[in-house]
Order: structure tokens, then sequence, then C-alpha cells
DNA sequence: ATTAATAGTTTACATTGTAAACTGTTAATG
DNA sequence: CATTAACAGTTTACAATGTAAACTATTAAT
């Protein structure tokens, strides 16, 4: 069932698995929404869909851990499919405040479906709890990782 | 000690998870061993030492799960880097062998040790018998993912 | 009133993935 | 043997994405 490669993949350096599902996992889900406007920034659209706070870009680039170039390359791709607005806000008027329109809401269960379905596809054969434990270790990996002195190494070199 | 922002986090796409521990890990790595002279392409160098069979970049594409173009390219990097050489077979001139050269072999253990490093630092404060379950869960993930229909999806939709 | 900080945009550049056309070499076919 | 197909690798072109720097507009701080 499992093959040598993926046997010898799990030996390679632990990020080279997580490589290898993120991007088989986005590409398959891309595949299954194909049909609904838009063949990518999901988590952008269930970020805007969940907001509860005001939902400005700088709170999009802040969760999402995304820069503020990137974000507004990703809000232009959904506006030109009129998925969302870009409104100023009144009381601030610095600030975008990004909302879902029309159509963009009439997609998003079709978006958590897909999400919903993907992971459930991901996690076939695992049980719940034991998918319980699994998100355990991916919260502490995530943690163990934010840990690491990147930013301060980075200063120092900076190149 | 784990944030409101890390908990939603986890309430996302698993892709999600993936994703944030994908990009800290490798910029980790990158930042830890930047000293060696190259700055990525690890799992090439990894699996150019460990190839056991004949080391074409064929090969090495097939292993790595990268399209040819792009292998290319990291092997342009990576002789520029003076880390491999990249020599025609001479029982099949279509073919080009890759070793390390003296350098690139010399870098090798402080590759495998600042991946070994990463490895015990992202997995901290999960016990040796957890990490063995945990690795199985990724290994049923990525079946699980490869076994998705995404290249028969691919050959209908053909964009 | 002036300056600093903030939100967002634009430009520029490097990296990466993918598709198509290409060269050179080997294998298969008649 | 000659032609054709298959294969290994390269080049070109283009789109997506990440990052840095300079920029506009607006608000906050002094």
């Amino acid at each position: 069932m499992i093959s040598e490669k993926d046997k010898r993949l799990c030996e390679q350096p632990l990020g080279r698995a997580m490589v290898v599902i993120t991007k088989t996992y986005w590409g398959a889900l891309s595949k299954k929404l194909e049909h609904i406007g838009i063949d990518r920034h999901f988590t952008t659209m269930v970020a805007i869909d969940k907001a509860k706070e005001k939902c400005t870009q700088q709170y999009l680039s802040d969760f999402l851990n995304m820069d503020k170039v990137s974000m507004v390359r990703v809000l232009d791709y959904l506006v030109d499919k009129g998925m969302i607005t870009r409104g100023v806000n009144p009381n601030d008027r610095r600030e975008h405040i990004i909302q879902l329109t029309l159509k963009g809401n009439r997609i998003m269960p079709e978006i958590h479906n897909g999400i919903a379905e993907m992971n459930k596809t991901a996690l076939n054969g695992i049980s719940k709890s034991d998918q319980g434990v699994f998100k355990g270790f991916i919260e502490i990996i995530i943690q163990n990782l934010k840990n690491l002195p990147v930013n301060e190494i980075d200063v120092k070199i900076k190149k």
C-alpha cells in the first residue's frame, strides 16, 4: 500500500512531508472548487466570512500571516472575481472594510463544504479521538517553530 | 501559552496549518544553515547524497516530485555554488549524472545535523513513541491525498 | 501647526511552478 | 540501414507569490 518512495519520504526532513501535504491538499481543493468561480484564496474568503472584528486589510494580513502587499493582490483578485467589496471606513478613512458580495456569500457554503470534505478525506482512517491527538501535535509543532529565534537572526544577518 | 490566533488557526482548513509549518520550518532551516554556502535545496542535496541508484536528473525529479524544469534550475544553483557536478553518462549520453563535489560532501554533515535539530525542535515536547504515532498520521494523510482523483480531473478540465 | 504613525498602494525584483518548443541521444520499427 | 518514436535535458515564456522600498492619503501625537 505504501510505496518505497513514500517510506523514504518519511525519513526525510519533517518539512518535506509538510510540503507534499500542503501542495496536494491545496491542489485538490482548488480542483474541487474550480466551478465556483475562484481557484484559490479560499482561506481569505473564510477569514472574511468569519471575521468578528472590523475586517480591514490590516486585520486580514495579521490574521493570515500575510504581508500587506500580497494581501492587496489577493483582494484585487477577489474583487475582480466579484466576491468581495472594498469600502472606505467613514470613521477612519485610511481603512478599507472588506465585505463579501452576494455572489461571495453564495459560494461560502461550497467553500466550507469543500474544506470539510478535504479534511475528512485527508484524515480518513484516523479515528475522531486520534484526529484530536493529531491536531494537538500540530499545535505543539507550530508553537515550537514560532519560538525559534528566526527574527533575531534576521535582524543580525540582514542581507 | 497558545494565542487566540493560533487556536483559530486550528479551526481552519488542515492545509492552513501545514502551510504555516512548512514556511516556518524551511525559513528557520535556511537561517540555521546560511553559513554553509547555500540557503535552500537541502532536500535535493540529501537526495543526491543518499541516492543508491544512478543519480540522474530524471531520478531526482521523480524522487522529489519536482518537474524537470525546476530541477534544472535547482541543479544550476547547486553547480553555481560549487556543491555538485553534472557529468554526461558515457553509457547513455542523454543522461547527466549528478554527484557531490568535495565541497558539497563537506557540508553534508551540517545539513544532516541541521535537519535533525530542526526536527527535534519541531517535535519538542512530544514523546518518542508519540512522534512515531505522528509520523504514522502523516503517512496516512499523504496516502489519502495521493489517492484523490486530481489527475483524472486534471485531464478532463485541462485549461 | 508640524511631525510621526498608520492603512493601503505601487513598483521592482527574486523565486517557483508550468507549458511548449527545442537539442541531442538512444530505441524501435519497417 | 533509414526513419520514426521515445527519452533526458535545456531554453523560453508566463503566471503566481514573497519581499523591500518608495509612495499617497489620512489620522494621531507633540
